[in-house]
DNA sequence: TTGAAAGCGGTACCAT
DNA sequence: ATGGTACCGCTTTCAA
């Protein structure tokens, strides 16, 4: 009803080119077509195929007419008559977190590049929320539909999720994740077990022999993976079970704050080095500790894992392992438009070491507390 | 052509409930109707208007045939028949930085609550770059753009700005910008102003008399005028021009570093506060005194703002002007949503002074360089 | 209450 | 090279 009133049918109104006429309904092809005075296919045919097959004096007048009208292609028509989209669509745990927001960026990068612009929607961290707005995204028909977020354990979701994602794919979609593996999809994995292997490998080379290691709750993935690293890359240097702590605390700052704070009270009982399986949860380790009196990196060396930017603005600097979230971002849209059916890409990360884990640990026999 | 093969005209072939056919057309509300044997525009009905009449056997049908099929309706196609689509489009300056994603987090929480998507797009804060983010947006018809973004001086392409948003709005589209007022457009604007002021006058109050004022380029309205703030706040306290010294450089971390090397290497001159209009540039200022063997905090104090989180993480924790970024965006939505024209809303922003800006300034006369 | 049919703004095939 | 037109999937009159 509101399209019909206020335009003309073939040019029964003169054209005007003024643009002041408070007329609530925007330019169609129709209008730049009429204007033009050509047909509605050859409009459409000049605003896209390039030169093909349209003589060039016609594809002038099309695309002065559009500019003089301001006309803008309607991408919902467009998308209906081709029956696809021109987006991608990101599924986060967190737009805050800086983790999800670096791989945000590298996916808009990619998505630009490749003339895809980008629809974002927030999971909060809850795999119903997550397989809510898959379903809710499947009816904008993207192109591509990508997840990122730690896989978290929760068995009937995570099947209703693969069920959605199939039919997705089943009707033309093209899918990545960004987790780790074990969903039948391309998946971009950050290769959480190996630099935490690397890291403790390198961390015992320095000299430290006796750890506290404090993660997340097992539920998650990345949490688990890190952990797990560590102690693989603990034992390959020959470093017992009997000199690793464990604490089980939450996943961000001020679990790290807390599980330190526990830690201190209890005695350090020779602890040489506290490892957290995120940079977040460090710092948190990091302020708790001084907090307590204990000056990290000379009393205790602390390592992270992440390198978010704040890693070298702490004091002192923190060893981490950097991971390179933004290609992550950019490889699940290279993957996700190849046509490598489920395979999955591993993102190599890097070990940054700082000023927390100073080369010469507080050398070795040290059998209660720190020195003071 | 590839949707008229492969599916049944109208119940030729016997329905089945099968999914494993590898069809790779989805499930229209055609289907859906011909499955609950009713005309396509009941069926629309019954998955529309609640129970608005259509016999509740009917609809009970429909939505179960919705159901058993995996329907999904087409958001494009809606959205052609409707003239209208259910997104917010957003554009941001910078996904990765946490000014902005703290926006977008706020943003979509509102988004989400009015049943809208999120489209996020990035600017690369480029003023060009915002412009032809806005054109094509366009096309997809949202029903409210979001620009997030501090103002930057550039005539031409903000003229061009205003026509494409004004020509948006004309045709029933609804914004509202997050930046400094001064475009006709609903704006939500943080008191950049008034909080560097509160902070100047609180610093002053707490006893320091000469300051070093880092700021970015003037081009930059949310530097310049943090910047126009504090400057406002010190002669409001009584202190002379000739307190301040002024040194303008990038908007980043190492604008913020390289300032305070050259401050130091020209002598501190007995500069007590050095406050960066971010941060950021605060915490490579931090950076930078510790490097050249001054304790911040205690040598000379340093003061930013926004209340970035690792603001608290730093030693010592920064003095700064906290800004409530989220709340910025959800009431973006809510501007963009009401009906009030052009409307400016201010949000307030608080300090919080922290070990970075001790009570007690380092007493008075003290002409050459800073303690040794 | 229901179904037929006319759009919505485009795309792309088919003749000419 | 160009115009006519069927069609994309859905919404919404308009009669029945």
């Amino acid at each position: 009803m509101s399209a019909l009133d206020s335009r003309s049918e073939s040019g029964a109104t003169p054209r005007r080119t003024r643009v002041t006429d408070p007329e609530p309904v925007s330019v169609t092809l129709q209008d730049v077509a009429t204007e033009a005075r050509v047909s509605l296919a050859t409009a459409s045919r000049a605003l896209n195929g390039g030169s093909r097959g349209v003589r060039s004096e016609n594809r002038d007048r099309v695309l002065a007419a559009a500019a003089r009208l301001g006309y803008v292609p309607n991408a919902s028509a467009q998308a209906t008559a081709k029956g696809s989209t021109q987006t991608v669509a990101l599924v986060v745990s967190d737009v805050a977190d800086p983790y999800y927001s670096a791989i945000a960026a590298g996916i808009t990068d990619a998505a630009e590049a490749n003339g895809l612009v980008v629809t974002m929607t927030v999971a909060d961290r809850s795999p119903r929320r997550e397989l809510e707005l898959v379903r809710g995204l499947r009816g904008h028909r993207p192109q591509i539909i990508v997840i990122a977020g730690s896989r978290i354990d929760d068995g009937a979701t995570e099947r209703e999720l693969i069920d959605e994602l199939a039919q997705y794919r089943a009707t033309g979609g093209r899918t990545a994740l960004i987790s780790q593996p074990g969903l039948p999809f391309p998946t971009v994995t950050v290769d959480n077990a190996r630099g935490a292997e690397t890291l403790a490998r390198t961390m015992a080379e320095a000299g430290y022999r006796r750890y506290a290691i404090i993660c997340g709750p097992n539920r998650i993935r990345t949490s688990l993976d890190r952990c797990r690293g560590f102690t693989a890359g603990l034992r390959a240097s020959g470093i017992e079970a009997e000199d690793q702590v464990f604490i089980q605390t939450q996943f961000t700052r001020s679990g790290g704050y807390d599980a330190a704070c526990e830690l201190v009270e209890r005695g350090l009982d020779g602890i040489e080095l506290i490892f957290a399986v995120s940079d977040t949860m460090a710092i948190g380790v990091m302020t708790a500790l001084r907090d307590a009196g204990l000056e990290p990196g000379r009393d205790v060396a602390v390592a992270g894992f992440d390198d978010i930017s704040s890693a070298i603005d702490v004091v002192p600097a923190l060893t981490t392992v950097e991971v390179p979230l933004r290609e992550a971002g950019t490889e699940a849209v290279r993957l996700a438009l190849s046509d490598d059916e489920n395979r999955t890409v591993r993102i190599p990360t890097t070990v940054h070491v700082r000023a927390s884990t100073p080369r010469a640990p507080t050398s070795s026999p040290a059998p209660t507390g720190p020195s003071t």
